[in-house]
DNA sequence: GGAAGAAACGTGTAACTGCACATAATCCAG
DNA sequence: CTGGATTATGTGCAGTTACACGTTTCTTCC
């Protein structure tokens, strides 16, 4: 039954489609992240950071956000400079840099959060709820799939 | 039934959802995009010009690629640097810049569907045909909920 | 036919992204 | 314990993305 010929025509492009749509829809949070000084790859770094309880090195990071280890280290360098975060050696491996949240930075994701909430509700709005439910779950299978 | 609180728990970001997704799945198509010199921004570019069937205004062009439209005219400069596209004057409006297909820029949409064509079965295969029929669908309601 | 508004466009600037390459530290086989 | 493979990291360079702003041209209304 799989008439997978069509899906081979430059319309059905997987990865255009994903592009454009993110594209979109990043534009929400942007707008909403920006009130509060913080970029739309920085606001799920500290995120990620915070959900991983304390420190991460640089690569796990990276790993976590889907993210080339080269951008993370880029991205990494404001919220170093502005002591969002902190960029420490570990103490047994002297290769590893250990990436933590200061204080500031726990400070300014609890802002960022009202900020990232209204983005998040208006995505919602828009969308709807269920259709988010469903899509969120398959993008995951999506990611599993390719990992 | 709709427990919508737990959506606007920033781990169902809708923006960093799409988007590490969107950068997993692009690693895959500039890779074989590569090998035929084209960006993973300019295949598509192409392929909706020739869609078209001739030339499109710039902003035209820019909302069919879901793109901003000076983002455009950043990818479009190299483009026509390199005599793929024809950026022209519009004959009834000054104020139009017709873009359009030339003859190279055929060529190269040719060879770049070869390599396009190599991403997307690679992809395909990894996701399955018939999950990413769904996701498309439901991406396309998705853009189309916030036009 | 002239002025107010709208439409189409480009540029300055800045953020996001990753590949190729290089460096330093660690680990493991001999 | 030494040399080669592996691991963790950073940099040069290039491509992607868009906001703020200004310019030119067109349209509309008086």
């Amino acid at each position: 039954m799989s008439g997978l010929d069509d899906l081979l025509s430059p319309m059905h492009c997987v990865s255009h489609t994903l592009q454009r749509t993110a594209r979109l829809v990043a534009g929400i949070y942007a707008e909403e992240l920006r009130t509060c000084g913080l970029g739309r790859s920085q606001f799920p770094l500290l995120e990620t950071l915070d959900a991983a309880g304390g420190s991460l090195a640089t690569s796990d990071l990276a790993r976590r956000l889907d993210l080339d280890r080269t951008t993370l280290t880029r991205v990494l360098g404001p919220l170093v400079g502005s002591g969002l975060v902190d960029r420490a050696a570990d103490p047994g491996d002297a290769r590893v840099r250990r990436i933590s949240l200061t204080e500031a930075g726990r400070t300014r994701l609890v802002e960022g959060r009202a900020a990232w909430r209204r983005a998040q509700a208006r995505t919602l709005e828009r969308i709807g709820p269920e259709a988010w439910r469903a899509l969120e779950h398959d993008l995951r299978r999506l990611r599993r799939a390719l990992a």
